[in-house]
DNA sequence: TATATACCCTACCATTACAGTCAGGATTAC
DNA sequence: GTAATCCTGACTGTAATGGTAGGGTATATA
């Protein structure tokens, strides 16, 4: 079962996506900042995102990374399964052969597992977690946080700036 | 999220001792063969699940571990944590510290998973497991194995002893 | 047309964990 | 006493994760 920073790094930045939807295309330096995910590991992330058609990309200036889709036909499992290659709680990846090429006593058991996590995470959309509001507070949050960062790096440039006119 | 080979392989050790409960100890060189999982690696599961009170040991020659309670009041979670650190689907292992000292957008989304996943992992019994078919029909494939081979030993044994005398 | 912004891609690397080995002990039935 | 068994700790190869580095390529805007 592989469920890692990878995978929810992932689902996060599809989530700011969203939750950011309206404001045309999204930087990926936008979302590195917001969620503090290293912007190189985030383009590796969303290379897959892309060749998994979970999202678009508009290059050159003002670019960004869009939902390919709406947000209530993005789930979670998708997400997940995008990035990491599976989201199997069994060894032998459901083929059965984890005991010496037969299955093994718990392969059963596994398998109950994994459904079980599957049908959890399809049935999450983004537009579901969107609406959440614990979440929402959060995004407020990191919004504001933003700003507050944005503003004080223009302030410094404007000083810089006159400083050398 | 923690699901490896050590979880899984503690839930089929532990689910052997379970289906030869009758039979006394049952020693790890026992589960080693029937379960192909190497024996070190076994001592080092089974000192965990000991430190659980999950087993207990008898030393000596036809030692070997019992199951400390009843199995139907052993359940798959307990012993996927005893050897795993934990089952926390959370970056943060539900402290809530994810993003910068407080919690980031997908936090209550891995909670909730996490909770998911325990409530059903937590709801199967080892006693369980032992009363469904599809794994007794595995169990009985694995000791008619260990029987085969431990026949073929024996005889080769008896060879070399007449060889010998 | 120059330039800055942003996506895109490949290679590389440090750390960590897993899965397993090895070597030696301690305990106890026979 | 000897063999079977549990018990413990140190060690190791491999693979994955999480991340860095350094190049590209496309395109909006001045």
């Amino acid at each position: 079962m592989r469920l890692t920073t990878k995978g929810r790094y992932a689902v996060t930045a599809m989530l700011d996506l969203a939750l950011h939807a309206d404001n045309g295309p999204i930087s990926l330096a936008g979302i590195s900042k917001r969620q503090e995910i290293s912007l190189s590991y985030l383009e590796q992330l969303f290379s897959k995102l892309r060749q998994n058609d979970l999202v678009s990309s508009v290059r050159g200036p003002g670019g960004g990374y869009r939902l390919s889709r709406s947000s209530d036909e993005i789930f979670v499992a998708q997400i997940v399964d995008a990035v990491n290659e599976s989201i199997d709680a069994t060894n032998c990846g459901g083929t059965g052969s984890c005991r010496n090429g037969e299955i093994c006593l718990t392969h059963h058991l596994w398998c109950d597992l994994s459904d079980q996590i599957h049908d959890f995470l399809s049935g999450i959309s983004l537009a579901s977690l969107v609406a959440r509001k614990d979440i929402q507070e959060v995004s407020e949050r990191l919004d504001k946080e933003e700003a507050l960062q944005k503003a004080e790096a223009d302030s410094m440039q404007r000083i810089s700036a006159s400083s050398l006119g």
